[in-house]
DNA sequence: TTAATATCTGATCATATGTTCATATATAAT
DNA sequence: ATTATATATGAACATATGATCAGATATTAA
């Protein structure tokens, strides 16, 4: 188990573990981080993001762009409401969705530019 | 299966979709973006990456901050290192870890700053 | 060379996750 | 009311993933 696994050894750098320690987000902000780059990291929700940030669009178009079922897209625009990255609008029996905010493309947007880089 | 559920009806938006389709990346990119939150999408890397933001740390010292073996976060390192995010400088026996660049931390940051809004 | 420390690695296992399928709900039209 | 369209949802299944365990490698000291 993990308690025979760790180290057994001096610490390298206490005082850098300290450091770290009182650094470090608490753990509640770090769960939330977590899940919030966790929307990011599939590339069905990471291409929803990236097409709503240019504007909304409705479930049909979204499952026509990315070339998936309506079922699945809805199941991933449902995380992506858990966790308040966007939200819609009816019209009929048309959801539209788009973006809550522009914090997420821009996180995204950053990501790509450091991939290209 | 897929073709089945898919969207039979008229495209609401066929111009949109269009639209989203000539901005999107192309394949590879947003694969490698996805790669790339998937990194920052688990605690224990996040940790470490935001832990090593705050300078060099070697692995021992990492098991100690994180609490958890020198196994687990040996394999996480080997995901980071994989993905160019992370690098190392051996001296004796010692493995000291550091970020390759701020890009990241960078990203994180952004990160943090849109759960505390 | 032998022993000890620091780290790595492959296999295994339990859990998490994305998609599918079947079905349910909601709105609009006939 | 009935039908059709648009979307949502729960269960099931297959794959991905993180931690553990056992053992390997690398460096240093004795």
């Amino acid at each position: 188990m993990a308690d025979d696994d760790r180290c057994q050894c001096r610490i390298i750098h206490e005082e850098r573990v300290d450091g770290a320690r009182r650094m470090a987000p608490d753990a509640a902000e770090i769960e939330r981080v977590a899940y919030f780059f966790k929307a990011l990291a599939d590339t069905t929700r990471l291409r929803i993001i990236l097409a709503l940030a240019h504007g909304e669009m409705c479930v049909c178009d979204l499952a026509a762009f990315l070339d998936v079922s309506e079922s699945a897209v809805s199941h991933q625009l449902r995380q992506l409401r858990q966790l308040q990255l966007v939200t819609n609008r009816r019209q009929g029996p048309v959801l539209y969705y788009r973006l809550l905010d522009d914090h997420v493309s821009r996180v995204a947007d950053m990501a790509l530019q450091h991939i290209r880089e």
